[in-house]
DNA sequence: CTACAAGCTCAGCTTAACTTGAGGTCAAGC
DNA sequence: GCTTGACCTCAAGTTAAGCTGAGCTTGTAG
């Protein structure tokens, strides 16, 4: 009983909920990859859903498309991905996750007495010091939060 | 012993640590204001400091300009705010921060059980539900995190 | 065999949050 | 009085993450 393995963009913006657009986009930036017809139309296994599933919710937890590409370049290119790597890849996220936690809680925790306080300048403020990573990161526009997870590469 | 209660924004720069053009940005976006000398140079009061230090420390936690424009505009236009004014505001946010954290400690638990579980279709997985309302939200740029903190106004 | 939906590519628009640069002014030291 | 550094304004560039539309090709259903 073989499967219908092959999808067109069509039924996996369908299935995944995200735009035709979109998939383009991802596939122009490496994080999906699909092979062409005859008549020069792409064709997707089966396990693009998987991903883009985990592009858009590791989106959602506020990673870049950036960080989601490089973790997903860690799975193996050639053959279907086993369970096994996609439990590494969400293990090397949930450490990212975590510290992403305690830093809000901290956040949150000294927002009330801190803002009222008056210690806010840069040097002493233990709000303002967490953040320093982030203050100086190339130029253009900067990310709304993501703190760089900690890679696997 | 007046202190020093006009800074340039060379100065408020320095201090705050961010770049003299970030402060004509945020300037023109309204979440700073002030006044100009003969010379046409702007002067700002000391509550600066901490009107930026705020900025800061919520775009950390990804809050819009937009929506700490918002949240500054409910300080008193007139006078320096007080310590309840600050308060008020803080009070806002630790709202909006609870709820963040509480998702994100959702989608954490939730995810190395559901990466590899194949339960990512949309309509069944928690983790992709969840985000439903960020799925559509005008056209262009979509923010990275930040769901709409619930507004006093 | 002919519509017409679905694909394809490529260029250009959008938002957020700034930065950079050009061209000109202000102020303080020597 | 002049030079130098800090300011000023305004326009345009930048990144991320797509969306939109034009113009053209494929594929499939009647």
């Amino acid at each position: 009983m073989a499967p219908i393995t092959e999808l067109t963009v069509g039924q996996v913006a369908m299935r995944s909920g995200v735009a035709v657009s979109a998939l383009h986009f991802y596939e122009a930036r490496g994080l999906i990859r699909s092979h062409r017809t005859a008549g020069n139309q792409r064709r997707y296994g089966r396990d693009v859903l998987r991903r883009v599933a985990i592009i858009k919710v590791a989106q959602e937890v506020g990673i870049s498309l950036a960080e989601i590409g490089e973790a997903l370049a860690s799975l193996p290119e050639g053959r279907t991905p086993t369970r096994d790597d996609w439990n590494l890849l969400s293990t090397a996220w949930r450490d990212g996750l975590d510290h992403k936690i305690a830093q809000l809680k901290k956040l949150r925790d000294g927002l009330t007495d801190c803002i009222g306080c008056g210690c806010m300048s840069i040097d002493k403020c233990p709000l303002r010091n967490k953040g320093d990573r982030l203050a100086r990161e190339g130029t253009g526009a900067r990310r709304l939060v993501a703190p760089p997870l900690s890679r696997t590469s």
